[in-house]
RNA sequence: GGCCCCAUCGUCUAGAGGCCUAGGACACUACCCUCUCAAGGUAGAGACACGGGUUCGAAUCCCGUUGGGGCUGCCA
């Protein structure tokens, strides 16, 4: 049975499309997925100096790799002027709005005369104004009165119309102002359910008045989510804080661990329940549930969260997932033997990243022609253990007799040197690891010498010998 | 300033009056495991903002205070 619950996602293009938006659009599509409803994609481009083309794709592209799908849209409000002209032009004939001259100058120069409440006074409410070039239209709040907003998450919400202003619904230059055109598009697309943040709570009595005034007969559901802040605890901005979605996809973070942790943020399946499938949200999600106060976006717990999704990839999966990782580095061609090789040490490295992107700077050595030891490196491991020289001409030795070369064999042979000199495995694998890798990290060294081979590693051994000063005898 | 919203560990949260000496997760500390690093395991530290009510009983209900946030645009 297909139900007739419709939401829809407004947002607007004016910058990167940030992690509140997404958490917003997720809330939605849950509930209309669960509902059996549609989800309804708007882009809300009524300020034309603001906006940019490339914010609209930017928003559609990290929707879809969300994977939050939209059953009906893009519309786009910069197409719809013809509507928003017969509901301003019902709202003239029927009274209900008026046209106004004045400007910012005006009425603050009257609000500081008059004392009392900024905002606007309705100085031109009753006096019949023509439309002019200058002037803007706006609503007539009736007064006086009060409207309740019924929200699913905040209860009744009780806002009277003393602290309302009689608000802009057109600007002078002939487009409608957000409020009227969200208001016209949800009655137009039939939205029977408002989900968005907060900051909209303001605004909803306004939005409420001018459903009534067009004559909308049954007011949609209202739920206003609470906002996502940063570490100062403010609102999240685009401007001030860099939380744009691309940006994490681009850091390596996986689209369902990233939806995942979002979806926690101001919501709980209750319990000690925290990972779940998209199945599971859309079957669990309840607004009902969600809370009522403001959240950190916190970075470390989704880092974890992906490392934790991560892990639990196949092992093709893994590879393919860090395939546009490598390729931005130069020493990554993509030949079929490197895919091999990448392949082989892949599940190493895939129990140890918490974002895909790190898996490059373990595995770089492999690809190399050479390897940088950087002279900190080369000061605290190899040359301040007076060992370190020779443990690295010992092992050579040793690695050149070893008839086969697989990580089995050389973890014996290793180990077999450092009983004969008394010294424990996890001390003598530190020099070899920097002279081979560059780095004192990594995947488990003999199954990365193995795939290293025999004469790089020879190699490695002697260039390292040489930066602690042995000479090549 | 005005209007509105909110308030459990540092953070995200569980908690729908007795199940709470408040549970889980991230981060943090210690130990274990271990060829490094991770992962994993064990343990630890860490919260009901405050004050009044209501009630036999309150983290949970009411009021106030304090604190935080949002809105107050010819932005959305």
């Amino acid at each position: 049975m297909k139900s007739t619950l419709r939401v829809r996602f407004a947002p607007s293009p004016t910058g990167y499309f940030h992690v509140g938006g997404a958490r917003t659009a997720l809330y939605n599509w849950l509930i209309a997925r669960k509902a059996g409803g549609s989800f309804v994609l708007r882009i809300e481009d009524t300020d034309e100096a603001r906006n940019a083309e490339e914010w609209v794709e930017g928003i559609l592209s990290a929707l879809t790799w969300l994977g939050i799908s939209w059953d009906e849209g893009p519309y786009r409000q910069s197409e719809r002027s013809e509507l928003y002209a017969r509901a301003v032009a019902r709202l003239i004939d029927e009274g209900n709005a008026y046209w106004c001259g004045c400007t910012r100058d005006e009425i603050d120069q009257r609000v500081k005369e008059r004392g009392g409440p900024p905002g606007y006074d309705g100085y031109c409410r009753n006096r019949n104004n023509p439309r002019t070039p200058d002037s803007a239209l706006r609503f007539k709040i009736p007064r006086p009165g009060q409207t309740v907003v019924h929200d699913k998450i905040r209860g009744d919400v009780v806002f009277d119309h003393e602290n309302l202003d009689d608000f802009i619904i057109v600007k002078s230059n002939g487009s409608p102002l957000f409020v009227l055109a969200n208001v016209v598009d949800d009655m137009d697309m039939k939205i029977s359910y408002i989900l968005r943040a907060e900051e909209h709570l303001p605004t909803t009595p306004k939005a409420i008045l001018l459903f009534q005034a067009l004559g909308m007969e049954e007011l949609p559901v209202f739920a206003h989510v609470p906002v996502l802040v940063n570490a100062k605890r403010q609102k999240l901005s685009k401007r001030r804080d860099r939380v744009a979605v691309e940006d994490y996809r681009e850091m390596g973070y996986l689209a369902s661990a990233m939806v995942n942790y979002l979806v926690l943020l101001g919501w709980s399946p209750g319990g000690d329940r925290e990972f779940m499938t998209i199945e599971e949200m859309i079957e669990l999600f309840d607004i009902d549930q969600v809370n009522h106060s403001p959240a950190f976006f916190d970075e470390k717990k989704m880092q974890h969260f992906n490392g934790v999704y991560i892990r639990e990839l196949s092992a093709d999966e893994f590879v393919n997932y860090c395939l546009p990782f490598l390729e931005k580095n130069d020493w990554w061609q993509g030949s079929v033997k490197q895919l091999e090789v990448f392949s082989k040490i892949a599940p190493l490295v895939q129990e140890r990243v918490s974002l895909l992107s790190e898996a490059s700077g373990m595995v770089g050595f492999l690809f190399q022609s050479d390897i940088e030891i950087s002279s900190d490196l080369a000061d605290s491991v190899l040359r301040k253990d007076p060992k370190s020289a020779q443990i690295i001409s010992d092992i050579s030795e040793i690695y050149l007799n070893l008839s086969e070369f697989k990580a089995e064999q050389l973890h014996d042979a290793t180990r077999r040197y450092c009983d004969s000199i008394d010294t424990p495995l996890r001390k003598v694998q530190a020099p070899i690891r920097v002279a081979l890798t560059g780095s004192k990290v990594g995947p488990p060294l003999f199954e990365s010498i193995e795939l290293l081979g025999k004469k790089a590693t020879l190699q490695r051994l002697v260039s390292a010998g040489e930066l602690i000063g042995i000479r090549n005898t």
